[in-house]
DNA sequence: CGGGATCCGGATGGATACTG
DNA sequence: CAGTATCCATCCGGATCCCG
């Protein structure tokens, strides 16, 4: 650990920024979504895909959600049949290091689906930074 | 955005590692919690300082939830009067880098209490990396 | 007194059916 | 296709109690 809290640091946790993050972040899904987004999809039901449990009332909410808060837009682009397809804004676009740590986070401690050595792990965190469009430093 | 998805990508996300990690933070409060560890906090009392909604029952369960998942560790200090303090394990302090781009994000964002120029941004990302013991890269 | 467990009402989530 | 309406299940939050 970096250091020790001590009696005289004002550990007020409630203005955290961390506190504010998940204050858009919270809702179940709402990670999931965006890393869809990221990913290439833009609709409703391509939100559904891989999600079974996810509900239409649910996902409903949730988009609504993050388009209350900035994270993304929605682009209506037929009436008839309704076509609606969403956006990350630039502010929505800048979570990409917090998913891509989330990947990361999984990826090394191998608790993934199949065993990866160590290229592997390096090789599979290249396909995110690409994604989701991270230099590397 | 990196690359477009196209159609014969396979694009199975119920195996995305960032679902995976989801698994283990989904949880309302866990966020704050593994946070408030980063910042010396060890006690059930004081997790719940700062969170006036967050009940004993919710918290118990959360504790419990990520001690499951071998993110944190219970240790009895004492019996009577009960006395237990939680810490992170190893994995449990991988997720130091999450924690560290939700606080980015807030603060890159503006959207924190007050404004913060330039150098101020860069001063209060600082206090996170000594905090959470990143290395500046 | 600290660390919970229990109980219960309200909020949130999920499955299905339906509509413009 | 993108939602809404409805109904039920589950989870959260607040109060209270318990136990060493």
């Amino acid at each position: 650990m970096g250091r020790e809290i001590s009696s005289n640091d004002k550990c007020d946790m409630s203005l955290c920024p961390v506190n504010k993050a998940m204050e858009y972040l919270s809702k179940k899904w709402s990670i999931e979504i965006i890393r869809d987004m990221f990913f290439g999809k833009t609709r409703f039901s391509q939100f559904k895909e891989d999600k079974p449990k996810l509900s239409n009332k649910v996902l409903s909410d949730c988009l609504k959600h993050l388009e209350s808060k900035g994270i993304i837009k929605k682009r209506i682009i037929s009436d008839t049949p309704t076509v609606t397809e969403y956006y990350l804004t630039e502010r929505g676009k800048s979570l990409n290091k917090v998913i891509y740590e989330l990947a990361v986070f999984t990826i090394d401690c191998n608790d993934n689906e199949e065993y990866l050595d160590e290229s592997a792990r390096m090789e599979r965190k290249k396909e995110f930074r690409e994604i989701l469009d991270i230099d590397i430093e």
